[in-house]
DNA sequence: ACGAAGCCCTGCAAGC
DNA sequence: TGCTTGCAGGGCTTCG
């Protein structure tokens, strides 16, 4: 689920319910995620308030008291709200009291997530010091990626998945732009010209958006235990859909292995 | 500096 | 039916 469009769901959800109440509590019962959940988390939070809820690529960032709470859904999490009560799920790993009403928790059965605690500038932290540019900021345009990919012989999929140069493109979403464009997700990102790339920073950016209006695919529903599939998935053009026919074309959806990802796209109008 | 591969986990679907 | 295999929306780390 978590992309960028996910992330800014789950967010944008959480912010009503979440900011300005009290942590009460916090519950660690798996602790080993992508690294091991501090144990002085709870006393660190505990009795503070949720001042806000921020996002930086995939990340989550709960200022609380003196720092913040950062947290990535890496590949299975996803982040809900329950009522107080409502017994956990086997994957529900971390749970926060929130006020007297709700309980936050981070639901991860492959454990690739993360919850740390930052002390300082989150922005100086070393998991988000070398990120790359917002692709739903200003700055984001062809030229900003005609300039970063010279000389790059990396798979332009593999270019704009790198979380160094644009953030928050997973890889469905990079499946997306790329059709959408009309670029072939194999040719070399150092070869493109600027005019294609500006064309793909506006469908990165109208495949995040559409997807963000869409609901993302998490956080439907807040007081259920599970989370209703989302409205993005209906809209995909080319994840997923091998062997069905191309809407911009005569062709059809093929699949193929990059940098490990399998990705979808059309041979014939991606070029 | 860059690029490719390994690794961290569990769940599920497909194939035998 | 039950086992094995491969694959899954991420990204840090290591190696060449």
């Amino acid at each position: 689920m978590p992309e960028l469009p996910e992330v800014e769901t789950t967010v944008r959800a959480l912010r009503p319910h979440v900011c300005g109440q009290t942590v009460s509590d916090i519950v660690v019962r798996q602790p080993k995620l992508r690294w091991p959940v501090p144990g002085e988390l709870a006393e660190l939070v505990r009795g503070s308030k949720v001042a806000n809820i921020e996002r930086r690529a995939k990340y989550m960032l709960f200022a609380v008291g003196s720092g913040h709470v950062l947290i990535h859904l890496g590949m299975s999490g996803s982040l809900r709200l329950s009522v107080a009560g409502e017994p956990p799920g086997p994957h529900d790993h971390v749970e926060f009291g929130i006020g007297d009403k709700w309980r936050l928790r981070l639901r991860d059965p492959r454990r690739f997530g993360t919850v740390l605690w930052v002390a300082g500038d989150p922005g100086e932290h070393r998991l988000l010091r070398d990120l790359g540019i917002e692709p739903l900021s200003g700055g984001f345009d062809g030229t900003y990626l005609h300039r970063a990919s010279r000389s790059r012989k990396v798979a332009v999929k593999n270019f704009i998945m790198d979380q160094r140069i644009v953030v928050g493109v997973g890889n469905i979403y990079a499946s997306e732009a790329l059709f959408q464009a009309g670029v072939n997700p194999k040719r070399r990102a150092g070869i493109i010209s600027a005019k294609r790339y500006g064309r793909l920073a506006e469908c990165v950016r109208s495949t995040m958006e559409s997807a963000i209006a869409a609901g993302g695919t998490t956080l439907r529903d807040f007081t259920s235990g599970d989370s209703s599939p989302g409205y993005f998935k209906q809209e995909l053009q080319a994840y997923g859909r091998e062997g069905e026919p191309c809407e911009r074309c005569a062709g059809v959806i093929e699949t193929c292995v990059i940098g490990g990802r399998s990705t979808y796209y059309c041979k014939l109008c991606q070029r």
